[in-house]
DNA sequence: TTGTTGTTCAAACGTTCGTTTAATTTTATG
DNA sequence: CATAAAATTAAACGAACGTTTGAACAACAA
């Protein structure tokens, strides 16, 4: 007994980790709580006794991705550095964030458009405090610049799909030609964005410095 | 009668419509057979006669979308005329191609990371040709530059993702900012996208020129 | 011990699901 | 008109759904 429980964690957090894996290769609604259950090794009615509901369950998971999005764009976009060093390490930080938590992000990305009334305002919250950030922290500073200004409601989402593309894709890639998630290394896929967003958004006036790929 | 049946067109072409609408508003998996022919003002059994099964409807809604997005790959990145031009107008059809036919490429969108056997097949073999298309139009004629050479099982998600954002959140950002849609117009829209790649994907020796926005 | 709290369990709840059947109505063709 | 084909209908099928119940079990404090 050198570990401290790794054989058997929480049966909380083995149905957490089950129904991310689940959720994000079947689908929210095409998984089963049998299924679940049954994956999980726990009793079909543990789900409801820990999270209440399905749909409880669901909001957890979404609740925990996002708030960890959100809190490195926080940290990451804020602070002091040129826009070029801070959207940087954003990327790296979030790239990174995605590549650990993708099942997570595919489950996010995946339920984004559904209009549950349960579901959707967690996501608008979300999602304004994300606006707000790119908008202080990107679009306000370089807003002096006329023809440049991208709204952040258009920038965010533009930023987070680009950034989740490899992911959300990987598994379909994987089946057209095996092997091409690992093609290009994460730390590449983050040097590549960096590299097609910095000189993109800081404008066509971009002399060729910056060669930070 | 000056118009043809423009008040009761085929079932079949109802049920297509609606599908499309609750699949993209509620998922597919969310929306029952029962609500799709009430909406659609159709007998229950309409839609196995007609499609088969609720699969072989979402197949046709994805064989549909799938289609018309690689015809405008295929003509507008291929044939003559630099990458960026060629890229522009792709983008520019594409982003109009999206906003037409936006439900159903949010149904796409959501339903690409899930593995039913059924469905897989189908999105492989569409994404094959779009990478195909990409890696031989995009990737090949400038793999010569070393370091900007991007896979195309990277680009075309990368593309492809970046076009749709709008889309995706479109939803959702309108409820975090009301109007916050028609705040950039389609056109505006694609000449960001065109702005943003162009300068990013071309490398980091353009010395400014190419002032497309 | 007794009582309490947090888990786990088997069983069943009523509902809804996608699909099928068989009869009927409509449409088109000879 | 007659007849075959296509379209539409009401009703029911068995299966699976998410959820609830009430009892049993574990760990621990009083």
């Amino acid at each position: 007994m050198s570990d401290k429980k790794q054989q058997k964690p929480n049966s909380k957090e083995r149905i957490l980790r089950t129904a991310i894996s689940l959720f994000a290769r079947k689908g929210f609604a095409e998984t089963g709580m049998r299924e679940l259950a049954a994956e999980a090794e726990v009793n079909l009615s543990m789900v409801n006794y820990f999270f209440g509901s399905k749909k409880g369950l669901l909001k957890e998971i979404l609740d925990d991705f996002l708030s960890g999005y959100l809190a490195i764009a926080r940290e990451k976009l804020a602070g002091t550095g040129d826009l070029h060093s801070r959207l940087e390490r954003f990327i790296v930080s979030a790239v990174n964030y995605f590549e650990a938590e993708r099942d997570s992000l595919i489950i996010t990305i995946s339920e984004l458009p559904h209009d549950d009334p349960e579901i959707v305002e967690h996501k608008a919250s979300w999602a304004g405090q994300m606006v707000e950030i790119v908008n202080r922290e990107l679009c306000l500073p370089h807003g002096e610049k006329p023809g440049q200004n991208i709204p952040a409601t258009c920038l965010a989402p533009m930023l987070t799909s680009l950034m989740a593309s490899r992911f959300l894709f990987g598994p379909l890639m994987e089946e057209v030609k095996a092997g091409s998630s690992r093609a290009v290394s994460t730390e590449n896929y983050t040097k590549m964005l960096v590299g097609i967003l910095l000189q993109g958004i800081t404008g066509a006036d971009n002399k060729g410095g910056e060669r930070k790929i």
